[in-house]
Order: C-alpha cells, then sequence, then structure tokens
DNA sequence: GTGAAAGCGCTAACAG
DNA sequence: CTGTTAGCGCTTTCAC
C-alpha cells in the first residue's frame, strides 16, 4: 500500500503566505497568533485535511504526551475494569495511553518496557506478571529519569511510587468476618509469597487467626497463582489430604470460581459443606450461585490514582518524591461467607 | 522530572571512531556491515544504554510499524479475548499495537482514529461502536491510504476490508437448536439493527422461523443494545407484556445474563419457565448456574484474522484489493437450550 | 564495507 | 504579533 504524501504545516503556511511557525503555533492556540490569523490557519488546515505528524512533534518536543502501561493479563475483569479508567483519566487529562500486556511473562514485560522507553513515554505504570524478580528493567526506567508507578503488583524498587491496596487490612477484615460467622477452621488458598498481594492478604490472614487464637494448619495453607486453575488445584490439595476445613479464604476472584468448579466436581456443596469468602470480585458475580461475599477492591480508584500520581511525577522537576497511595477495601455481602450452619439457631435474627 | 538526554547513533559512533550510518546500519543487521563491526556497534550500543528512538526513526523512515486498534469495550470476555490475541498475532509480527478503547462513544472513536492518524501507524483495525453511523472519518483513513479492516462490527464503506463471524449462520443454528427441542414460542433480544451483527443475528433467528413455519410474533423481538442492562430491559418488556414466550435467543453473552437476573427477580426460572439460548460466551459460563448453552465465537481466530490481514494490505504496493473474511461458528451445548418439558418424555434417550 | 549529505515535520529560542 | 534559525535522532540516497 503507497502512501499519498502527507499534508504538512508548510503547506498550509505556502497557502496562507504565513511562516511555518505561525501554523504551528495558530494551531496549537498559542496566544501570540492573533484571532484572526489562527481562524484562517485553522479553517484552510481544515479543508486540506491536515493531521499533525507525533513523531514529528516528539522528536522537536522531545516528550510524547504518553503514558506507558504494562498489565499482565487483560482478560480479568479486576485489568480490565482498572485499564479502562486509565484510559478515562489519561484522556481526560490529555494524555494518550501506550497499552501493552504481558501475560504474565516476565520476559515480554522487558520487552514492553524496552518499547515504551524507544517511545519516550513521559511515564510508566506497571502491574508486574507472577514471576517478576528482577527489578533491572526498572531501574533502567528510573535511571531515565521516566517516572515510574506500580499498580496493585509491585516490586520492591528503590525510588518509585505506587499504588495499592490494602489487601493485608482486607484479609484482616474477611477473616474477621468468618469467624465471627462462627467458622474456625479456615483454609487459605493464596497467591506466591514473592509478590505483594499473595504475600499481604496471607500476611492479613495470619494476623486475624493469630488474633482470634486459631490455629493455620499449614496443609490449609496452599501458595500458588491467581488463575482459575490454581482454585481447582488448591481446593483438590486440600480434599485430597482428607482434612477439610469448613472455609476457605481464596486469595483472587478466579481463585475462587476455580474452587466452585473443583468442589462442584467432587460434590462438595458451597456454602453448605464448604463456605468461601474471596478477594475482588467481577461483573458477573451476581448471576453466580452462589454470589460470592468479596472484598471489593475500588479498580476504578486504583487506576485514576495511578495515572494522576505519574502525571503528578511527570510536571515534576527535581524535588522528584516517590509517593505510596494505599486505597481501603470494602466488604461486600453477598451468599456466601453466612453464619455457620451449627451456629446459625443460635445467632438466629 | 528533568530529562538526561538520552543516549543517541552519534554517541555510538564517536566512541567507535565510526559514523552514524554505520551504527544505524549495524543495529538493524543490515548486510553492509561487516559481522566484526556489527558486533562491536552492538557491545557497545549495550554499555552506553542506547534505546532507539522511535519518534525519530517514524519520521525518517516514514513509517511505524504500529498497528492501531480500536475497541468499543475492553471489560467484556469476547473483545479482551480478542485483543490478547491481536497482541500475540502482532508481536509475533514484530509490529506494536496502539490499542484504543471508544467506549461505545461515536465522538471517542473518531479522535482515537485522529490519533492514530497523527500517530502515523500503518494499519488500523476497527470495531464500530454501537451508535457508528457517520462513515466520514473512515473514508478520511482510506484516503490516505491507510488500510482499514473492521472486525466483528462493520460499517459499510466502499474499499474496506472486514472480519467478521457467521452470524446469520449461527443464529440459524441456534434457533434451529431450540426448534428441534420442542420449542416453538421463541422470542429475540436482538441488538441494534442498524449495526451488522445485530441486523445479521436477527435475520437469521427471522430466517429460522421461517422456514419452519413459526410466527415471528413482533411482541417478541426487541431491539437494542448488547449489554447486561439490555437484557434485563428486554425480558422486563418482554415480561410485562403478559404474553411470555417459552424460549429466548439473546443477541450476547452480558444480554443474557440480564435476561437471567430479571428472570431471577421475578420469579421465572431458567430453564424450566424459559430456556434460552446466546451469541457468544464469557469464560465464568462454567460457573453460571444453568450454564448457558451458546453460539460460539471464535474470538482468537478473529483477532489473527485482523492483524493478518492488515499487514498483508501493509504490504501491498497497488493493487490493493479489500477482502471479506467471515469465521464459522460453532454451537456448545451446556445447560440451556434442552428438550422441552413436554417434549421430555416422548423424546428420552 | 563505509560515510557524507540531506531531510523527515515539527517546535524552541530568539529576533524583529 | 510574526518570522528566522537551528536542530530533535534517525534513515535514505548515493558516492567513495
Amino acid at each position: 500500500m503507497n502512501r499519498k504524501p502527507h499534508v504538512t504545516l508548510s503547506d498550509i503556511a505556502k497557502q496562507l503566505n504565513v511562516s511555518k511557525v505561525t501554523v504551528s503555533k495558530a494551531l496549537r492556540g498559542h496566544p501570540d497568533i492573533s484571532r484572526e490569523t489562527t481562524r484562517l490557519v485553522k479553517k484552510v488546515a481544515e479543508e486540506l485535511g491536515y493531521t499533525p505528524n507525533f513523531a514529528a512533534r516528539n522528536l522537536s518536543s522531545r516528550k510524547s504526551n504518553t503514558i506507558g502501561v504494562v498489565v499482565p493479563k487483560i482478560a480479568h475483569f479486576f485489568f480490565s475494569s482498572i485499564i479502562e479508567s486509565i484510559y478515562d483519566e489519561a484522556f481526560y487529562n490529555n494524555y494518550d495511553i501506550a497499552l501493552t500486556v504481558s501475560q504474565e511473562n516476565a520476559e515480554r514485560e522487558k520487552k514492553h518496557i524496552e518499547t515504551l522507553m524507544a517511545m519516550r513515554v513521559d511515564g510508566v505504570i506497571v502491574s508486574i506478571t507472577q514471576e517478576t524478580k528482577d527489578s533491572t528493567i526498572f531501574e533502567k526506567v528510573l535511571s531515565r529519569n521516566v517516572p515510574l508507578v506500580f499498580m496493585d503488583r509491585v516490586l520492591q524498587v528503590g525510588g518509585t511510587s505506587q499504588v495499592t491496596v490494602d489487601d493485608r487490612g482486607g484479609a484482616v477484615k474477611a477473616i474477621e468476618l468468618a469467624i465471627s460467622n462462627g467458622y474456625t477452621k479456615i483454609a487459605h488458598i493464596g497467591g506466591y509469597k514473592e509478590i505483594n498481594i499473595g504475600k499481604n492478604r496471607y500476611e492479613g490472614f495470619a494476623e486475624a487467626m493469630k488474633k482470634h487464637g486459631l490455629p493455620v494448619d499449614p496443609d490449609w495453607v496452599i501458595h500458588g497463582g491467581f488463575g482459575e486453575d490454581d482454585g481447582y488445584q488448591g481446593f483438590m490439595k486440600i480434599y485430597k489430604s482428607g482434612k477439610m476445613p469448613e472455609f476457605i479464604f481464596a486469595v483472587t476472584y478466579p481463585v475462587a470460581l476455580g474452587v466452585y468448579a473443583a468442589a462442584a466436581e467432587v460434590g462438595v456443596r458451597i456454602p453448605e459443606d464448604l463456605d468461601i469468602i474471596c478477594f475482588g470480585s467481577a461483573s458477573i458475580n451476581k448471576f453466580l450461585k452462589p454470589a460470592l461475599t468479596y472484598v471489593d477492591q475500588p479498580t476504578r480508584t486504583l487506576g485514576k490514582a495511578a495515572v494522576d500520581l505519574v502525571i503528578e511525577h511527570i510536571g515534576e522537576t527535581e524535588n522528584y518524591q516517590p509517593k505510596l497511595i494505599e486505597v481501603p477495601t470494602e466488604l461486600v455481602i453477598r451468599d456466601t461467607c453466612i453464619k455457620k450452619k451449627s451456629a446459625v439457631n443460635a445467632a438466629a435474627k
């Protein structure tokens, strides 16, 4: 496919017998230029079908007006919802977004970040993969003075800002709800301990158990990934141990779904035989039977906060100070995590 | 935040006492340059932490190596799944993706396309919004000789390629399954008739009904959007009419979910009182009770085909011929669209 | 094999 | 208010 030469500033300038600079300024609404000239320039630009060339603009202005984003997955409610809010907030602030998806693959994540650097994005928002351990690439970003904000899933790298969820507090709330409903034999199908969300949710679980004098059975703590499959496997592992808990705290919504599938397969009824709560939700939760009671993560807030934070950093010149923002969670009560059977009578309202 | 000057080709050239050109060629593996020089250049580039500047590259080479993508929504399985496959296929072919989300808003869609043009993307893939009617912007893209491929949701614009699903055929299959299961009172909660997927699914429905000598009751054909809410409203409209069908063919998976919600609210049981089938699915379908029987849309195939097609067009010089690709659907049988109650005995296996 | 010259389209800095 | 001068960092001829 061959390209027609594009209309450029000079074309407009020629037609009006003014200079390129005048046109450039007029188009950007620069106050230097008279209203009349501006009007004319815009008119001709329209007529000629002028489209600015961002590459040229970026090259000469040394900024791209673009924020790079790297997320591990897109086909999950949590991320797709965050991404929508990122687009909205960027749009509102007149920034473009360069979105990349690492597919939970650290190698790919690295490549994407390199691409974003090559695009000279003004800032980067990243939610790391399950397997990311190496911080080299992130340090490279920082060494280039490109603001980096970790979102939800963070890596400890000096000098980065982060926007996270109060995972620990949320987990405590979840477990305390379970305990208040009469459960004591509580298991946790958790994420990798190496990643903050896995670690913090586990710690919140452990903390709450300890506080209420309940034992944490090592066989009832599973660490793995954050997908449906991991929930399935986790449940099966516990189930096959022959020692069933009364309650499961699942590290993510997909993990809880995996538990549903596995439980159905072996005839364990939820919530009658095994009750459950999880972190996060999805728009389809209201159609799930039973609908999961969950710790709500404010995805829109997360996305917006991340964008606002990078933009803030982009604006800063010298006195750049990393910031840590933690957004609170909320319990949303649905059909699981209900009063324990044997406790129902005693606690009937 | 201030920027350190970036390492450039010249920096590498100076260090090695060669010219910029040599470095540029070496870095791109151009056969002009000797193996030894290439090795050296790459080594120094690595040491200096060189990152190419895409803006400069694009400007001088007049191509961006990027494919622009515009989708109406991202937080739905159908699109997020397509998007993942688009990224995969682009990655595989060494293209970058510039993804934008129109949020079902035609205005925003137009703006995004303008941005993509300004980025001088090499090609564009778009799935239009529910409300897109005006083809001006798309004609503008074509007039610039930028290949345009419509994906799934298409607008009739001369000269564009499109990758679609066999919506009509899929709808026929769905209705025929329902009929073969004994249903005759069949309603359709459909999409807008102005958009191909809404129109074709409706037509497939009508065609199958006619073929089997069944009447299409106008009160049982609702046209609206493609979201959960539309399904909810559609059901309610039918329900309030006081004349209930036995079966509903929902235009999308979210619409079917809306029907589930509405039905539950008024105590209509699915599939006992009202059976249902829909177009499309989601990864959570297996956790839905009852899991929906659906017409499967091969999302990965769609995304891959769209990318392959733009790339093909990008490669073409003069003899550009638009192509229409239609991918077939498949019925996936789950817990709905079962034998009609009164027909069960007669048809017991 | 290598390099010098020219320019992609735009903006920044300064001069009038 | 408008224009001139100088690049941004790279690739593309085309000459050596």
